[in-house]
DNA sequence: ATTATCTATAGATCTATAGATAATGC
DNA sequence: ATTATCTATAGATCTATAGATAATGC
């Protein structure tokens, strides 16, 4: 945590004050990532942009796994805590305009576009095991919000799960969006209306959600 | 084309009958590239893959880079050339259907899930262009089609060009459930059906979409 | 003679480890 | 003494080229 002593580094460079070693890594780790893929990042890459030498990223991680590993993780938490806070919120469609608002506006912020890594080949391997499951439990709480807030016959055709992995999926079309554009606000409402619309939620509805989702958050 | 002459493999195997070996080592790539991306695949993988000697491969690409490309191109064009059939059709809630549906189908069926390439990292190099721009005119016609055939107040908080966005990421869903099941027509019909309940579409539209769309399917 | 393969290998990486060293803190 | 870095390097790749060779076709 305290990043005193030790060897000074080559570069005496630009390292934004406040930030230890390991986060200028992670970060420096996330861009390349995101920009260029995992196994194509070299460990040397990463150094660079940190202005370290290679060797020295393995003082502070085992290997470039793990740095795939703690972004991952950090990455989907902030999506599984509004989960906990907007699932027992009723009417369930403004739980559901509510938790897409805030996970499209996670997405939107995020350094680096980092939801792109969800996108990584390497992640379907079994060491991201963990990562996946917390994945999968912010699809099934898209699931069971859509489920509860969509109309009988919508319900007939798309169980729980489908739905949630459609909905999900609409909601992270954000990160695609990054890759040519700046999202505002405009573009999270937007997202978020699409997910009750694909629900067949009646515009009264959704107008309904979109205010007592604004008026949710000004309170929090 | 023809496969005749030349030294033999050192694997005398089983190359399946009527594939010539340029066929072999796509097939082989996109199911690499597929699984873990294009950086983590090697060349040496690929050929063993085939039954032939990494080297050999020279012989029929002049690199990776042009395997990919291939295998980017080649899986556009289907999708493609349903827009041109598709897009003069109404109403625009039939054609934005059978769009989908085809789209979806083709994604279905397609070997090793070859969809899952459109999201690799390195796509984004400016290498791809050209099939970048493929892919950004599929998405085009989904947001005229998607413009026609949405409800007047489904526009008003969402232009052609998001709406293409927001179409193309639902149909594509059906690259991520590849993942962990074998898509069935229910879930190309659900999908469609998505598409339309996004742009605003009420049920009965919908429904009728659907059927016309059957009935156009049987007689093409 | 032509074709499709093979063997061998150069040159360029890339990851990770070993051990030295330049700071600060006590 | 402790910490965070550095230098140096082993060992394992990986891509692509050069040139040889085992088939068929004429």
């Amino acid at each position: 945590m305290k990043a005193r002593p030790g060897r000074p580094r080559h570069a005496p460079e630009a390292a934004p004050a406040g930030t230890t070693a390991r986060e200028q890594i992670l970060d420096a780790a996330a861009a390349l990532f995101a920009e260029r893929g995992f196994a194509a990042t070299t460990t040397r890459l990463i150094a660079e942009r940190v202005g370290i030498r290679q060797a020295s990223l393995y003082y502070h991680f085992a290997g470039k796994d793990d740095l795939l590993i703690e972004l991952l993780t950090t990455s989907v938490r902030p999506s599984l805590d509004a989960v906990r806070r907007v699932e027992a919120l009723a009417p369930a469609a403004t739980a559901l305009y509510l938790l897409a608002l805030i996970d499209v506006e996670t997405l939107s912020r995020t350094p680096h576009n980092i939801g792109t890594l969800y996108l990584l080949p390497e992640v379907q391997h079994e060491r991201y095991d963990s990562f996946r499951a917390e994945r999968q439990e912010l699809q099934d709480a898209y699931g069971r919000l859509g489920a509860r807030a969509a109309s009988p016959e919508v319900l007939a055709g798309l169980s729980a799960p489908r739905l949630g992995e459609l909905l999900i999926q609409v909601t992270e079309v954000v990160i695609q969006l990054r890759r040519t554009r700046e999202p505002d606000s405009a573009d999270a409402q937007a997202i978020a209306a699409s997910c009750l619309r694909l629900c067949g939620c009646p515009p009264a509805t959704i107008e309904k959600a979109r205010t007592e989702a604004a008026e949710l958050l000004v309170h929090a």
